[in-house]
DNA sequence: AAGGTATCGTCAGTGCACAAACAAATGTGA
DNA sequence: TCACATTTGTTTGTGCACTGACGATACCTT
């Protein structure tokens, strides 16, 4: 029996995480509009006018998926598209009316559900939760481009 | 501009965790088995002749999931599935030689992995990594079942 | 201006994940 | 024994996620 305990494998605790936090959004936020839903709204409250590639790169989706989410969104009609006069390429997005009232609903619904999800943590332990998982996720990110120069010491 | 710091929310973290997680997987460990199916295998290498529900819970998936994970499994002639005699609902799987084969090769391949993907963090801090994403996810999943009485103090 | 290269978005294919509805087998209670 | 309820697995529908291939547009070099 040369088995494995799962317990200790990071991305087995990943998953998890994950589906509890569904659980919960699901519950307490929305049944219709979902987590990378409400991200892409988010990202384009902040900025209006981005194109699907630099939406997807603010909240972690690529090109594929974050086609897909727009389409949704649009059918919605919780976000505009509009070809870039400047760019045939791109296309402009930015939230609608309606868009931008899901978006102010949901982000209230949020904290909340933030709140429940992480009452298991002391304030202290949810800021070490963060700076683990992040540090985390940007190591492996990072092994993806070798070293972008990013004005690095030389 | 009513927007918000998503690094600072769980189901955010948790998807951008995931998908690391997915991008070192993919390169290190195999681009044919996917981490859930190899939790499926390492369930069975442990316990053989669990019926697919079990597993299931055993590696927190739901039944629909499961059963597509077994069928995948079964195609590639990893998994087992016997009718129970005992019970005619059931199917009894198990593990074949060429699933223990590859049990065995990805468990090494996954161990590096994870050396890897951890490696951000000192091994105390992965230790608490584990203990805070496991408290979270807990905690999540217990707002389900309100209160299963498994022998409680009373 | 023309050819090659890079970028943006789409599409097809595969796989995970959940909910809801369903069938078959089993279990329970009158 | 018979009706009802529970459990196991399947199916359908929706949505996220990645890879690889593709067309259109833009850029860049000659």
């Amino acid at each position: 029996m040369a088995a494995v305990d799962l317990t200790t494998h990071p991305g087995h605790l990943a998953r998890r995480l994950q589906q509890a936090h569904h659980l919960l959004w699901n519950t307490m936020v929305s049944e219709e509009i979902t987590s990378p839903q409400f991200a892409v709204l988010n990202a384009l409250v902040a900025e209006p006018g981005l194109d699907q590639r630099t939406v997807g790169e603010r909240v972690g989706l690529d090109r594929s998926t974050i086609a897909e989410v727009i389409s949704r969104l649009g059918r919605r009609e919780l976000v505009d598209k509009v070809r870039d006069p400047q760019d045939g390429r791109r296309f402009l997005l930015r939230v609608t009316d309606d868009g931008a009232r899901v978006h102010r609903k949901l982000t209230v619904r949020t904290a909340r559900m933030n709140q429940v999800f992480l009452a298991p943590l002391t304030p202290a332990e949810q800021a070490v939760f963060f700076d683990l998982i992040r540090r985390v996720a940007d190591g492996a990110e990072g092994l993806r481009n070798p070293a972008e120069p990013t004005a690095a010491q030389g």
